[in-house]
DNA sequence: GGCAATTAATTAACACGTTAATTTAATTGT
DNA sequence: ACAATTAAATTAACGTGTTAATTAATTGCC
């Protein structure tokens, strides 16, 4: 063998993807019965929260790159859960918009979103999953 | 607007994702320049360091789903870099082992990669970056 | 004003993630 | 021994991740 690190016990980046999965696994079951994928979820909560927006934006926020979100809004417009105009002041940028529609999918699923989070949260320990946020957000910062 | 808890900066599986990315950025580069993808690599590490061992187990391992992996072995036999033969014992199952071009791509590789994760891990700071490994493992263990 | 460089968004191509269905072989129960 | 069940691996279908190329509009600069 070539080496002699443990590859999956004490790998930051797999011990990231598990756990990403153990929080998800159970919100994913939640938006799949509401017809959005984790996605899309993540986009209509963007546009709920911080009002209408241009792509780039949206992507920055919902940590999507472009090219997935012009599919995801492909996605949206046609299940009528967001529209989308041209920006009056650049030919090049459109401004998205979530719709009654958009907004009845995230009143209906929501609560048991949250709920799900709050499970996690609450058996974790509320202190140590602070403890983590910070420490992601601290990672994440490095460098510049 | 539906709810005022921010999306980005306190969500655990955005923060996640983020720091996820910021670890994998420079690897990934350092892996496409020897023509393996994150995942196939993770496969090759596995066979590596553990031996030749059967498909489902690759998948625990490397933390992939099976369908996944069923395609990053097919690559990885074109490319030469593992060899399946059939398990004597159950025909249903088979026993992948890394080839020498494989263990050579490690080789090659594997001193850039963990240049990289320590690098991360210096500028992070060992004693956090620990704490951050405690943590995740942890939240992956809850429940049962 | 005109043209190169930049920017927003899309498209293309390939690989993986996820769930469900399928295939083939082994195991179980009787 | 045999039908029903379970298990390993694959296939299928759809959606996303990633990089590179493309298109269309704007900006900067002379």
């Amino acid at each position: 063998m070539t080496d002699d690190i443990p590859l999956t016990s004490r790998s930051l980046p797999i011990a990231l993807l598990r756990a990403r999965e153990k929080l998800m696994g159970p919100i994913r079951q939640i938006l799949a019965d509401a017809g959005v994928t984790e996605q899309q979820w993540r986009v209509l909560r963007v546009l709920d929260e911080e009002g209408p927006q241009e792509p780039t934006r949206i992507a920055n926020r919902a940590c999507l790159l472009l090219p997935s979100l012009t599919r995801i809004l492909q996605k949206l417009e046609e299940k009528g859960l967001i529209a989308r105009r041209p920006d009056p002041r650049d030919g090049r940028r459109q401004i998205v918009e979530i719709t009654r529609e958009g907004l009845q999918i995230i009143k209906d699923n929501l609560p048991a979103s949250l709920e799900a989070t709050e499970s996690i949260r609450s058996r974790f320990g509320a202190d140590k999953h602070e403890k983590l946020l910070d420490l992601l957000n601290e990672l994440h910062e490095l460098d510049v």
